[in-house]
RNA sequence: GCCGAGAUGGCGGAAUGGUAGACGCUCCGGUCUCAAAAACCGGUGGCCGCAAGGCCGUGCGGGUUCGAAUCCCGCUCUCGGUACCA
């Protein structure tokens, strides 16, 4: 230790933080205690994937953040869960692993060790001894249990249809994970389609109450809004027109509408290109070009899709049907502004009603009626009208408004057996098969005589072979599909010859029940322990970047409801409170990434000011929500900060009495920064909390000529190291023990405050005239309005702006001010 | 296009109806030093003024109020999400 006068020491963070950081691990002072007396407090960060590239202070700053969240509850006497493990399976791992020619199996158990090295010299308090890792047998032995436990519950079948395909992955992709088109993960990468049979999860099955409980989450309301836009409810009804072919006979045309209120404004119908009935319905003289563009629509359409303001195109397939409430036969055309994937694909055209089919009508010149006048008569009447209003052109329900019209209408339709209410959603079935090798393979065994057979729970986990050769071929088939060892297994019902599943799982399932998983991460007879999970779940605070908002927070809330409909969890929602942190930007302004060559990383910045400094700045730079940007210069600020810390705490140069009024105004001072830094911790303000602690540090230096060697003047420093602990754990370790204590500052309890001694004595009140301040008063809190009034009114600075004025009226807000209104 | 969030000094930000700019960074001046760095002390929204002090000021325009960064109406710009969902 560097003694530079007196005793006296100089702040050297390097010199004893890794000191604290082993013996905080050595006595297990962060392990959470399964059942305690104590309120428990399970707060978890987002499950993230090791990469070779390690943390930057990106990083830092969710996990600085929920750290100093779970210290300050410690010290509230809650008893907290604060787990840590590796979303290590899947593509980006997989990828790593080819690129650097070194099998995942070696890569990943690296790149762990260096987070976890990452995060302690940051002085982040996980639980280790919970630590977890998807990618190994005990975790994904129950990953694939889970996928059994679908399957059983008729939760996961096996569908053929288009799927997304990205030729960079080398594999499908589920809905979510396509974004604009593009791959999520190359966002310079178009997807194409393909049609393959796959594995999906029933996750639509649960759309409604997947939808109906974000009411109730605590969650930030634009993740909120991007997962109900995502389910994408909408009601209506299912309609059914009955369609005749060249011959004569009739086929029923099903589709979807929001709108039945308009079906006599329903001129023609479009069916999308992929629909069977097209081939059915199209008429000699028109199949070559409707077959032409269906080829040309399979071709292309995800590229022209992209094409912003793209005009729509298609043909007519020379096919009529009926509308069964105007009777009249109406034509039937493709076009590929119909989506086979949502609805019927299949919908009734109102051109009149509906923007999308007034423009294609326009364009064919086929026929517009409107049905639905707007209220005040605005444009020209063979203008589009999307809204509600009176019916017209629509025989009975004439003059009706439109919503009565629609219940009406859907109530003769089901009464005419024609159609009925509907309900559709956005959100489609989670597709869960890859076609890579770095994935929990699917427990699934093809059999000649019995089909598609599970693998027995007991029989689990199938493990992932240890291959040489894992590249993902250009076939679509998994690599595993090369490995005879694996792929040929017995039935596990007839014991005949049958063949594995080749298809891992998406990462996405296995990060779906980790949190689960931290109850009882060592258990080997479930997949967790459910006296555990009563105990610790749901989550109290889940912390996570915004990118997630769809997918895996809809995928781990599926999860949750079909395990609790299972009977093996007792919570329908797994994170009733969540909170985005904030993005933290590199200097100069963009995301800090290595191929940007802008990363700064915790190492860095830990080896020249210390972790402290590191967590202080993070912090304190901008709010924990808020997006931020690395200033180098700013960290100085926090630095120096801790020195003085630091420097309050040095030996005093003599021993004195509490002098007064020193000693009333720092006890003042000590109260009313409990309460401010109790709120924001509370509330993970902790930039806030960092200025009132300056604030007070700034003040114990004030008054130190005053107070040094006092009684007042320990409890004073002694209270700051406490506030300051959950934010700097090393530097308040180590003075708290300079000071002579023997146990860590971490197990102190968070210190109270008196509310009454969190006011200051003399209050300021602002006299103000016509609103605008012209003077300041300092008297006692408390004091009668009244004589303030009097005195303002005396007052030098506020008589030239009264005298010659007629006084309107005076108003007061007690301790706080006086507005005298003139005229 | 639609939906959402936001705009406060040179910079990060504070204040959610009552002293705008807390707390920091930067910069300027000073102390210490042979000197520099570090540290410490003081100043730092703009304009006018020797000063006392005054005027202006929270993206822009209006409104409500004794009083508006804060509430209401209209607009501009920025960021995020989404994209033919019938």
């Amino acid at each position: 230790m560097a003694i530079i006068e007196n005793g006296r020491t100089k702040y050297i963070p390097q010199q004893f933080e890794r000191k604290w950081q082993d013996r905080w691990e050595e006595e297990g002072l962060y392990r959470a205690q399964d059942f305690s007396d104590k309120p428990k407090y399970y707060l978890l960060d987002f499950f993230p994937y090791p990469s070779g590239d390690g943390l930057h202070v990106g990083h830092s700053k969710q996990y600085v953040g929920t750290d100093v969240a779970t210290r300050f509850r410690r010290m509230r006497g809650d008893n907290v869960m604060h787990p840590m493990g590796w979303d290590a399976f899947g593509l980006p791992a997989e990828n790593e692993a080819i690129l650097q020619q070194i099998p995942p199996y070696e890569n990943v158990p690296k790149n762990v060790a260096n987070f976890k090295r990452q995060l302690r010299l940051q002085g982040i308090s996980y639980d280790w001894s919970r630590e977890i890792n998807s990618s190994e047998p005990d975790y994904y032995r129950w990953t694939q249990w889970l996928f059994l436990l679908m399957f059983k519950r008729g939760l996961a079948y096996r569908g053929i249809g288009m799927q997304w395909w990205c030729p960079q992955c080398k594999t499908i992709l589920a809905n979510e994970q396509v974004e604009n088109g593009y791959c999520w993960r190359h966002h310079d990468q178009l997807v194409e389609k393909v049609a393959l049979e796959q594995w999906y999860f029933r996750i639509t099955d649960y759309a409604e109450e997947l939808l109906e409980s974000l009411n109730h989450l605590s969650w930030p309301e634009r993740i909120i809004l991007m997962q109900r836009n995502w389910i994408g409810k909408s009601t209506g009804a299912d309609i059914t027109f009955q369609a005749r072919d060249a011959q004569g006979v009739e086929y029923p045309i099903r589709v979807f509408t929001t709108r039945p209120d308009t079906i006599y404004g329903a001129t023609f119908m479009v069916l999308s290109p992929e629909h069977p009935l097209v081939d059915v319905l199209t008429t000699e003289e028109h199949r070559a070009r409707v077959t032409q563009y269906q080829q040309q629509a399979a071709r292309q359409s995800e590229i022209e899709r992209l094409s912003a303001e793209r005009e729509k195109t298609g043909v007519p397939t020379g096919g009529h049907a009926i509308n069964p409430f105007t009777n009249k036969e109406i034509p039937v055309w493709v076009a590929d502004y119909v989506l086979m994937s949502y609805g019927t694909g299949a919908i009734m055209a109102v051109p009149g009603g509906d923007e999308r089919d007034w423009e294609f009508a326009k364009k064919y010149s086929l026929p517009i009626v409107r049905v639905v006048e707007p209220p005040s008569p605005t444009e020209g009447s063979d203008d589009v009208y999307a809204g509600i209003g009176v019916m017209v052109n629509s025989g009975p329900y004439e003059g009706m408004q439109s919503e009565d019209a629609k219940s009406r209408i859907i109530a003769e339709l089901e009464q005419r057996s024609v159609g009925h209410a509907a309900t559709n959603y956005r959100m489609r079935d989670w597709l869960v098969s890859r076609q890579r090798y770095w994935g929990a393979p699917i427990p699934i065994v093809y059999c000649e005589s019995c089909g598609i057979v599970p693998v027995p729970e007991e029989d689990l986990p199938v493990l992932l072979p240890t291959l040489e050769h894992f590249e993902p071929g250009e076939d679509g088939r998994s690599p595993l599909a090369l490995d005879p060892d694996f792929v040929n297994a017995p039935c596990p019902k007839c014991g005949g010859s049958g063949r594995r599943e080749t298809d891992t799982l998406d990462t996405f399932v296995d990060s779906s029940w980790y949190y689960l998983r931290f109850c009882s991460p060592h258990d080997d007879q479930a997949p967790f322990d459910r006296t555990a999970v009563r105990y610790w779940c749901p989550l109290d605070l889940y912390v996570g970047g915004a990118e997630h908002a769809v997918m895996h927070l809809l995928y781990f809330r599926f999860f949750t409801k079909v395990l609790a409909d299972a009977g093996l969890v007792e919570f329908r929602e797994p994170a009733p409170r969540l909170l985005n942190q904030g993005t933290m930007h590199a200097p100069d302004g963009k995301r800090m990434s290595k191929s940007k060559h802008n990363v700064i990383t915790p190492d860095s910045v830990a080896e020249q000011f210390g972790a402290d400094t590191l967590r202080g700045y993070i912090v304190f730079m901008s709010p924990y929500t808020g997006d931020a940007q690395w200033d180098p210069q700013g960290i100085n600020g926090i630095h120096r900060w801790l020195g003085r810390v630091w420097d309050l705490c040095q030996k005093p140069a003599r021993k004195s009495a509490d002098r007064e009024p020193q000693a009333e105004e720092l006890k003042r001072w000590v109260h009313k920064t409990i309460k401010r830094v109790t709120a924001d911790m509370e509330s993970l303000e902790f930039n806030t909390a960092v200025s009132a602690l300056m604030e007070l540090t700034n003040a114990l230096q004030r008054l130190r000529p005053a107070l040094e060697g006092s009684e007042a003047w320990g409890w004073g420093v002694r209270s700051l190291l406490t506030l300051v602990a959950p934010i700097a754990p090393h530097i308040t370790e180590e003075l708290w023990h300079s000071l002579g204590h023997q146990r860590s500052i971490h197990l102190e309890s968070w210190p109270t405050y008196d509310d009454a001694l969190t006011l200051d004595e003399v209050v300021t009140v602002v006299i103000q005239v016509n609103g605008k301040l012209r003077d300041r008063l300092e008297v006692p809190r408390g004091t009668e309005m009244q004589s303030v009034q009097e005195q303002a009114l005396a007052s030098k600075r506020v008589q030239p702006y009264v005298e010659g004025n007629q006084i309107v009226k005076v108003i007061t807000v007690p301790d706080k001010l006086v507005n005298i209104v003139v005229r």
